[in-house]
RNA sequence: GUGAGUAUAGCUCAAUCGGUAGAGCACUGGACUGUGGAUCCGGGGGUUAAGGGUUCGAGCCCCUUUACUCACCCCA
């Protein structure tokens, strides 16, 4: 039986490890930029965590989460989001004496989820969550970075913004939403008639043609704000309008899980098939409270790393991988020795190269040359070691100088 | 969990009516004894996803299984 990898848990080789390194470093630039710094927590938490933070409810949760004994002494879970995880280290270290915590984050999360474009079992998140502020700035400031950091990757997105009310006003929307669907019940497709108990907000967003009507007729969450979360959505849209980030309210944007309060936003490419998402966040004023902490308000988003690489690929977008600045060739055993010794050199000075160890013919070393993406290659042989002196060849241009060996370093830093 | 599609060399794909499995790329050796990308000639590579059936004969038809892909649900 062959052994291959895990369905859903992907190897992303050198050749695509570029665009990695690219998003990461931008990422953790722009994050920098905006005051929020790198919190790094475990794959593996308490099951429990998930099931209060998230949901017991959520799909998240109850159908997709990798769930296991621990040799029969806990119940553990590879974490499916990166948020609990980082309320709970808020929590469990006390940060919420600091005042104002902006914190950012890079990690797999784990879903058991049937595959698909841009849907993984391992998949790769970029998320920040900012604890300790209520205020609408936070908000504006937090979309305003996701926005800067899409236009430093050359990326175009759409922005969606909505608000989902919060412990005054959402029940009683509910209430009044479940009830008008259930009197339209009739109308609805099998799928809505499902959700209209388990997760009635998920209708509104119901592509199915047949029941548009009914969701053209239902109240609107928008419309049934109480005036605090009302003046909050203004506040997030007036700033967002004052920052020129350009935004599409949309009364139908829902977020998956249960702890989200007041702002939910989306950012959506079509480069990326039926999972459009990139990224998509909001507020969860009553989630540090909900898992033990003192009360905290806090909002965050996710970014998804598999996401962003298929828009990077699509728009074109790979840096180029960094070759080594300087390829040693032999020609002989002498020159073979001189590689090496050359090559400890220049890596002692910091500067990258490389050499092919299996030594062989020149056309075999050139093109590994070449496939590594050396800037110089430089044939030593018995003549070089003995003289100091050989030929520097730029393998773009294939032009070949002079050089002395002692120069090599100064030579390639010029 | 549901639905559809696909499965032939490391990669991308051919193979007529069912008649002994091929190309390009990549790798590698040579033409070229110390200078690569061009050209030419050669080489290694395959249980045609697996198992069963029909047939004189199956990559091709039928059945089962598996894997992958896309979509639904849901989400990054």
């Amino acid at each position: 039986m062959k052994i291959t990898g895990v369905k859903g848990m992907n190897d992303i080789l050198p050749a695509a490890v570029g665009r990695w390194h690219e998003m990461e470093r931008l990422a953790r630039e722009v994050f920098h930029l905006y005051g929020y710094r790198e919190v790094r927590t475990p794959a593996v938490e308490h099951a429990a965590l998930f099931a209060r933070g998230v949901g017991e409810a959520t799909d998240i949760v109850n159908k997709e989460m990798y769930v296991f004994e621990d040799k029969g002494e806990e119940l553990l879970a590879l974490r499916p989001e990166g948020t609990a995880g980082t309320v709970r280290a808020f929590i469990e270290h006390g940060c919420h004496v600091e005042g104002l915590q902006k914190w950012f984050y890079i990690g797999p999360m784990f879903r058991r989820e049937r595959p698909q474009k841009g849907r993984y079992r391992q998949f790769h998140q970029i998320g920040c969550e900012a604890f300790g502020a209520g205020q609408p700035a936070v908000d504006v400031e937090q979309i305003a970075l996701l926005a800067d950091l899409f236009a430093r990757l050359g990326v175009t997105t759409d922005l969606k913004l909505n608000s989902v009310g919060d412990a005054t006003c959402r029940p009683a929307y509910l209430a009044s939403l479940k009830g008008y669907l259930q009197g339209h019940a009739g109308a609805l497709c099998a799928d809505c008639r499902d959700r209209i108990e388990r997760n009635p907000l998920r209708v509104l967003d119901c592509k199915v043609e047949s029941c548009q009507p009914v969701l053209q007729g239902a109240p609107r969450l928008l419309d049934a704000l109480c005036p605090g979360c009302k003046d909050h959505l203004d506040a997030v849209t007036s700033g967002l309008d004052a920052l020129g980030v350009t935004y599409r309210l949309d009364p139908r944007l829902v977020r998956g899980l249960d702890y989200y309060t007041r702002t939910a936003y989306e950012f959506a490419s079509d480069a990326l098939g039926s999972q459009s998402a990139v990224a998509g966040g909001g507020r969860y004023d009553g989630l540090v409270e909900t898992l033990g902490g003192q009360p905290t308000p806090g909002i965050g988003f996710a970014l998804g790393q598999e996401r962003l690489a298929l828009i990077l690929e699509a728009v074109g977008r790979a840096p180029p991988e960094q070759g080594p600045a300087v390829f040693f060739l032999s020609a002989d055993e002498q020159g073979a020795r001189e590689a090496l010794k050359r090559a400890s050199e220049l890596r002692k000075l910091g500067i990258a190269c490389d050499l092919d160890p299996r030594g062989g013919k020149m056309k075999t070393q050139f093109k590994q040359a070449e496939r590594v993406g050396a800037r110089y290659a430089v044939v030593l042989g018995g003549n070089e070691a003995a003289s100091g002196e050989a030929k520097l060849k730029n393998l773009e241009t294939r032009e070949e100088t002079p050089v002395r060996l002692d120069d090599l370093a100064a030579r390639l830093r010029g």
